[in-house]
DNA sequence: ACATTGTGTATTGTATACAAATAGCCAACG
DNA sequence: CGTTGGCTATTTGTATACAATACACAATGT
C-alpha cells in the first residue's frame, strides 16, 4: 500500500484500538480524511481494509460504525484462533528451520525479561508475543492460513485488556512458548499442536478474567 | 456494495473463473474499467475485494495480475476447507433450524436430480451444492468462520474441471451429504464434522483425478 | 394522534484530472 | 558483452468535483 493510504489505515486502525472510536459509533469518511490529513480516496481504502479484519462494520445503506465486539464474539474468535493457530503449529513443527527456532528463542527471552521486571513490561509482551507468534505462521508456509490470521487476531477489547493482565499468567505464556519450542525441535507435528490449542484457550480464560475485573472497576452504568 | 463497483467486481470475477484473464496475466485498471463501462474507481475496489480472494495478487510495486494456482496452493486450500467447513458442521449440528434441515433436503434432492440425468447437469449441480454448504455455514452462526470460507471456495480451476467430473462423483456427493443431514436430525456434531472432513477430501481427490484427465488431454506445451 | 409524503441536508459513490512511481528501453561506459 | 544510468511511456495513487442516495424532520392529510 502507498503512502495515503497506507498512513490512513494505520491511523484509524490505531485509533479504533487504543478506543478513540467508540464501538457503535458512526465512522464518516471526510472527518476521517480530516483526521489523517488525506483526502477521501485513500481513507475509503482503508476503510475497506478495516471492514475485512471486522474492525468497522457497514450497515445496509453502506455507512460504517465502530464494530462492537460481544463476549460471543469474541469468545468465536478465540475458538477459530485456536484451531487455525494449532493447525498452524502442526505444520510449522515438520517445516521450521533453525533461523526460524533461532527467532522463536530469542522472541521468547525478550518476552520473559520484559514479564520478569518489577513491573511487567505488556507493550514489550505483546511485540514480542506477536513476533513469536508471527515467526510459527510463517514457517507454516501457507498462505492463505497466514491471511486469515491476520483477519483475526487483532481487537480492540483483547488489546486493551492485556494490561490487566498479572505476572503469573504472563509467565505462563512464557512457559508454553518453551514448550512449543520444544515441540518443533522434536518436528513433532501432534504435539506442537496439542500445546498450541491449549495455549489458545488459556489465554481466552485469562482475558475472560482480566476483562471481568476490567469491567467490575468501572461505574454500572458504563460497565453496562 | 453499490452499482458500478459491485459491477466491476462481478464482471472482473466472472472474467477470471471462466478463464478469460489468464492466470498471471497483467491486470490493467483502466482496461477493466473500459470493459466494464466504469471508471477506474469502482474498479480499484473491485481489485481490492478480489485480492482478498486470493483471485488476484499484487507484485511489489502494486500492479496486478491474476493469480496462478499450483497443485499445492489448490492442496492448501482444500485443507483449510477441511478444516473450516468441518468445524462449521460441527457448530451447524447442535444450531441448525427445522427450517433450514428442510432447504438442506431441497437442495440436495435438486442436486440428486441433476445428477441422475443421462448427462449431468454441472451447472445446477454445482448451484445446489454451493446451497447446501451454505445453508451449514449459515445454521453454524459464526459470523467470521462465514467471512473465511467465501474468501475460499471459489477457485478458478475447481470451477472449471468440476465439468471433468464422472457421474459416480456426483452421485457420493449426493450420499454424504444424506449423511450429512442425519447427523444433523440427530444433533450429533462428531459425526457432523467427520462426515464434513471425509467430504471435502474426497472432493480434493476427485477435483485431483480430474484434473490429471483434464490437463493430460491438452498438448503437451500448454499442459505444463 | 398517526402515518405519509415531501424537502433540505448529510453522507457516500463515481468520474476525472493530475501527481507519483515504476518498468522498459536505449545509450554510454567499463 | 554486460552493466549502469537516465529518459520516456505506462500504470497506479490521490485529490476533488459532482452525482446519487439515505436520513431527519417538517408539512400535510386522514
Amino acid at each position: 500500500m502507498s503512502r495515503a493510504s497506507e498512513r490512513a489505515y494505520q491511523h484509524v486502525r490505531a485509533m479504533i484500538l487504543r478506543g478513540e472510536l467508540v464501538p457503535g459509533e458512526q465512522i464518516r469518511e471526510e472527518q476521517l480524511a480530516d483526521a489523517c490529513g488525506v483526502s477521501r480516496t485513500p481513507v475509503r481504502e482503508a476503510l475497506q481494509r478495516l471492514e475485512t479484519e471486522s474492525l468497522i462494520r457497514r450497515n445496509d445503506s453502506q455507512r460504517s460504525f465502530v464494530a462492537e465486539w460481544s463476549r460471543a464474539d469474541v469468545e468465536e474468535s478465540f475458538q477459530l484462533r485456536a484451531m487455525l493457530e494449532g493447525h498452524s503449529a502442526r505444520r510449522a513443527a515438520t517445516r521450521i528451520s533453525d533461523v526460524q527456532l533461532t527467532e522463536l528463542k530469542s522472541a521468547n527471552a525478550k518476552l520473559e525479561a520484559a514479564v520478569k521486571m518489577v513491573r511487567p513490561d505488556i507493550p514489550t509482551f505483546l511485540e514480542q508475543n506477536r513476533s513469536f507468534h508471527s515467526v510459527i505462521i510463517e514457517a507454516a508456509a501457507s498462505f492463505r492460513l497466514a491471511n486469515m490470521l491476520t483477519h483475526i487476531v487483532e481487537q480492540p477489547v483483547i488489546f486493551r485488556t492485556a494490561h490487566q493482565y498479572d505476572q503469573e499468567n504472563l509467565l505462563r505464556s512464557h512457559h508454553e512458548h518453551m514448550e512449543l519450542i520444544a515441540a518443533f525441535e522434536r518436528r513433532d507435528g501432534d504435539w506442537a499442536e496439542a500445546i498450541m490449542t491449549a495455549h489458545i484457550r488459556r489465554a481466552f480464560h485469562a482475558f475472560a478474567d482480566a476483562h471481568q475485573r476490567d469491567i467490575s472497576a468501572l461505574p454500572d452504568d458504563i460497565a453496562a
